[in-house]
DNA sequence: GCATGATCATGC
DNA sequence: GCATGATCATGC
């Protein structure tokens, strides 16, 4: 059969995937998806390489159009409440073979070879609507930049780094920076042999974070949403240092100095009562410029904390996470919930401690969580998912107290459940009424990281 | 002095 | 109007 496009010339392929721009599959080929076992109903990325590339969707070692070294990829967007349009997951890419992996360099990797040219389709993503119905939005090739490049190398690195230590069952998203290793198959729990453990992993594929397709997305569109400071100038830079090595180095010359002295040291004023001051006193340590976000950190989705520790060492704060709905976590599997997907990720801690009034700046560190420290997180949003199935949130405590069946801080040493919110009136709906109240609501709660946690396990641990 | 529940302040 | 990070109040 002869297709509308040449695969053994690269702007061909592109100048014929252009063509969907501003339209939707039922558009383009809507008439052969009809009459097919699809019935308009199957997912986008089949759909657009069977009846719009006219290939069979097929899961081979080579990139798509192998002649021309380009994979097909497509992604959703998600439109922000500000009408701006996100990214609305990372972008998976190919399975990673742990037994591979450790015999492949970076540049003949899998990774490389079947990624490092994406023709990306990027569709607008609507509740309700069939993918047959959604908005193409932005067509386009994308290669990634040399820095970029440099930076993925090491993430690749560190990925097959934990399958040689024998730990591909303990990789988490969160370990690398742009290029993460996420979950992937039909059964969450699906195992895979690995090289050097009798343990079995997860399976995992390559993906590149969330953020990192957000910048995709803008860099495309040619629409910035934002302005970006840079912490890596060069790709030369990125070769000879780690995004952790020039951040840690930043921050080293102001370890032990107090606030008012960083700042004289910047030769900067910000106003220390302003709800942003942590955070753009990182950004002025970082030497990005106070009204532009740090374009390393963005890309790589990571969540900067700033903990005030007392004199004794003990966090003055535990550390929260948005609140959650109720009738959302009864729906939810742990796999796929909020509070996992945040645990996931990685984090730069700013640790500063107070001495008298003051406060002085001790470490900073960058952490991720591990995973025996996520099953216990996983033990506390289960008890809590069953407390709102059941209905069981208040009890009475020596027969006239009402308090929370949510798990405390004496549940687990990681983390805890607790209010978050405007007041006690300020409520999200309950899926079943509580039996003791008959109530059909409930004080918004949050999960937090148990202070004492963020003490022994992230600011003691060497 | 800490755990738990409650609330505040800011900025988008 | 609400999310988010920060802080307060009380009782053990």
């Amino acid at each position: 059969m002869s297709l509308p496009y040449n695969r053994n010339d690269k702007k061909s392929i592109i100048d014929y995937s252009k063509k969907l721009e501003g339209k939707t599959l039922r558009q383009v080929c809507g008439n052969e998806i009809l009459a097919s076992s699809f019935s308009g109903k199957g997912n986008f990325g089949q759909m657009l390489e069977k009846f719009y590339f006219h290939y069979e969707p097929n899961s081979k070692s080579e990139a798509d159009f192998s002649e021309v070294g380009m994979e097909l990829k497509s992604t959703p967007l998600k439109q922000l409440k500000n009408k701006n349009y996100r990214s609305k997951e990372r972008l998976v890419l190919s399975i990673i073979d742990y037994l591979k992996i450790v015999q492949q360099s970076f540049e003949e990797s899998d990774f490389m070879r079947k990624s490092s040219s994406i023709l990306l389709v990027i569709y607008e993503h609507e509740k309700g609507l069939n993918a047959i119905d959604t908005k193409i939005k932005i067509v386009d090739e994308w290669n990634f930049p040399a820095t970029d490049l440099e930076i993925i190398k090491k993430d690749f690195e560190t990925i097959k780094q934990k399958v040689l230590d024998g730990k591909a069952h303990e990789i988490s998203e969160g370990d690398t920076f742009y290029l993460g290793a996420c979950t992937k198959g039909v059964n969450k729990d699906s195992l895979r042999d690995q090289p050097f453990s009798k343990t079995k992993a997860k399976q995992r594929a390559y993906s590149l974070k969330q953020g990192y397709v957000n910048h995709i997305i803008a860099s495309l569109s040619r629409e910035p949403v934002g302005n970006y400071g840079k912490l890596i100038q060069s790709p030369e830079i990125a070769k000879k240092y780690t995004i952790e090595d020039i951040v840690l180095d930043k921050f080293k010359k102001y370890y032990g100095m107090s606030i008012p002295d960083i700042l004289s040291s910047l030769k900067i004023d910000i106003n220390e009562k302003a709800k942003g001051f942590f955070a753009s006193l990182t950004k002025a340590i970082l030497g990005i410029e106070l009204n532009n976000e740090i374009d390393e950190f963005e890309k790589s989705d990571i969540i900067i904390k700033t903990v005030r520790l007392k004199e004794n060492s003990l966090p003055k704060e535990d550390i929260s996470f948005p609140t959650f709905k109720f009738e959302d976590i009864v729906k939810e599997d742990w796999e796929e919930s909020d509070f996992k997907s945040f645990l996931d990720k990685k984090f730069l801690f700013v640790f500063y401690q107070f001495e008298n009034d003051l406060l002085v700046l001790r470490n900073v560190k960058f952490w991720n969580m591990p995973s025996t420290d996520k099953n216990e997180a996983k033990r506390v949003w289960i008890r809590t998912k069953e407390i709102v199935e059941n209905g069981s949130i208040v009890k009475l405590m020596k027969g006239t107290i009402r308090v929370t069946n949510f798990p405390s801080k004496k549940f687990s040493k990681v983390s805890h459940v607790r209010p978050h919110a405007l007041n006690a009136n300020d409520c999200f709906p309950l899926p079943i009424a509580d039996e003791l109240t008959k109530s059909k609501e409930y004080t918004k709660h949050s999960f937090w990281l148990n202070n004492s946690y963020v003490r022994d396990e992230i600011y003691l641990k060497s």
